[in-house]
DNA sequence: CCCTGATTCGC
DNA sequence: GCGAATCAGG
């Protein structure tokens, strides 16, 4: 089997997708997980955590987890949920430059050790690999943070809402809810103005007609998926 | 043992 | 360029 244009864009897109490279070779068909590196490697796609890693990198990766952690604790609240006041801010504690000695190191001229403040300005911050399945040829199936809506029912912090303002009364609130109406939700809960749609359901659905075409998305058929539309833009042409 | 990815090196 | 062999961590 040799890499063929259509093998390769298999390969770059399933690996970009985080399969490993086991599954790829299944997938192809014809060739060993060896062999999958191997091509990886050769394309320059981007080196996936392995479980073999160097003293040297380990010290690297633990430090910069320890900044990512630092520098965004929360990745970010979901839309509905009130953002709380912080209790307390989190205590940053100034990270004192680690300057470690290295027994087995013979470098004639040291690097002077730069002295690293608490932020380093991180080259790049290393994607993660997002995980996805991977369905016959290679198709890449949305992971499940990259689903289109339906994004509605939220499962709110406080299952009762704020009390709903009187000028607001009129509007679907929770208590209103029924199976023939639609509960697609407007604004967030907490906040005076949040109610429900209210329409008359899509029979069968929660939502009316319209929210439907909002929650329900049709994938592609099959046959059409050959070069499906990926979230990081597919294969690059060369 | 199984899995993983990285690297090496003869072809 | 290719990939088996080898390495080494989980």
């Amino acid at each position: 089997m040799s890499w063929t244009e259509e093998r390769i864009g298999t390969l770059k897109t399933m690996w970009e997708a985080g399969q490993t490279a086991s599954q790829i070779a299944e997938a192809l068909g014809g060739v060993s997980r060896n062999a999958v590196i191997g091509k990886a490697h050769r394309l320059g796609l981007q080196s996936r955590p392995s479980p073999v890693v160097s003293k040297e990198e380990a010290k690297a990766a633990a430090e910069r987890e320890k900044q990512a952690a630092v520098a965004a604790p929360e990745p970010e609240p979901a839309p509905w949920e009130e953002v709380a006041e912080p209790a307390a801010p989190a205590p940053v504690e100034a990270v004192a430059p680690v300057v470690e000695e290295d027994e087995e190191e013979d470098e004639p001229v040291r690097a002077a050790p730069a002295p690293a403040p608490a932020s380093i300005p991180l080259p790049e911050p290393r994607r993660e690999p997002v995980l996805r399945s991977v369905g016959p040829g290679g198709f890449v199936r949305q992971a499940p943070g990259e689903q289109q809506p339906p994004i509605a029912p939220a499962p709110p912090r406080r299952l009762v809402p704020a009390r709903t303002a009187p000028e607001y009364a009129d509007k679907t609130s929770l208590l209103d809810l029924n199976d023939r109406i639609c509960k697609w939700p407007l604004g967030h809960p907490g906040e005076p103005d949040f109610h429900f749609c209210g329409e008359k359901v899509n029979p069968g659905f929660p939502y009316c007609v319209a929210h439907c075409g909002h929650a329900y998305q049709a994938q592609l058929p099959r046959r059409d998926r050959r070069a499906p539309p990926l979230p990081f833009g597919g294969p690059r042409a060369r």
